[in-house]
DNA sequence: ATAAGGCTTCCAGTAACTGGAAACTCAAGG
DNA sequence: CCTTGAGTTTCCAGTTACTGGAAGCCTTAT
């Protein structure tokens, strides 16, 4: 397929993922036309970066992440080290997403959603209190 | 406090915190030689900051974000408005944060740490079966 | 008094895109 | 068949969000 249908199933900008292939993260295809011809395969890759790019990975991690995936050779102690690590990382991320969601999700619940600018929650979190 | 101290508590280098207020994010004190001086507001607003850029908000998200606990003059429905459409942004990347931990997960437990490279997730993940 | 370490500004460089120009390819209409 | 418009190519320049380094001032410890 061409780049702008790679680009609607991945959701990420054709300039982006020739960057992508710049960098080296990709390798797709080329047709008789010099169009570049994305497989499944391709796409896969691409949503997957564009996931794990969305949720603050660097475009380096990406390539760590992507490799448990593709990379054969790997042994699979290797492979279990690295999903190891960023297992914590994502983790992490999970708890402060959750609590950042929390927080908002308090705000919603607990503004009035009229004219009066006295959510409950603002004064906590602009310090004030452990000021 | 001074910028190291912030950037200790903070979790963000010194060059990134006066990055942060070039482009307006915060506005610290002065003290009488110079130095910059942070308050625990100008702390949490950091932390805050921190937390949201590396869970892939861009910057001008984050200011929306804060503008959320920061801006008393904003009008509560704004407020409640705003926070409903990050909600959903942030449910969103928790979802796709479950996938990836619960991949990686699986991963880990099904691989056997040795020098076989036959883990089972690799093949589906990489597209095979889908093509 | 001097040396080390932290702070200041400024300017340049990097990472990860993003936009735009000029040219080629392809599918559809006249 | 010709043209027109949309999609693609490469290349080069610009943007965002930092990051590193130089040169100089401030502070504390010997």
């Amino acid at each position: 397929m061409n780049i702008g249908t790679a680009s609607e199933k991945s959701g990420l900008p054709a300039k982006t993922i020739r960057y992508y292939e710049d960098i080296g993260l990709l390798r797709p295809d080329r047709a008789g036309n010099g169009y570049r011809d994305y497989s499944m395969s391709d796409v896969h890759r691409l949503r997957f970066l564009q996931r794990s790019r969305s949720l603050g990975f660097s475009v380096e991690e990406c390539r760590q992440l992507l490799s448990l995936y593709g990379d054969k050779e790997r042994e699979s102690a290797d492979v279990k080290a690295i999903a190891e690590i960023k297992l914590v990382e994502i983790d992490r991320k999970l708890a402060e997403l959750t609590e950042l969601r929390n927080t908002l999700r308090h705000l919603v619940h607990n503004c009035h959603g009229d004219d009066r600018p006295d959510c409950p929650i603002i004064d906590g979190l602009s310090g004030k209190a452990t000021q």
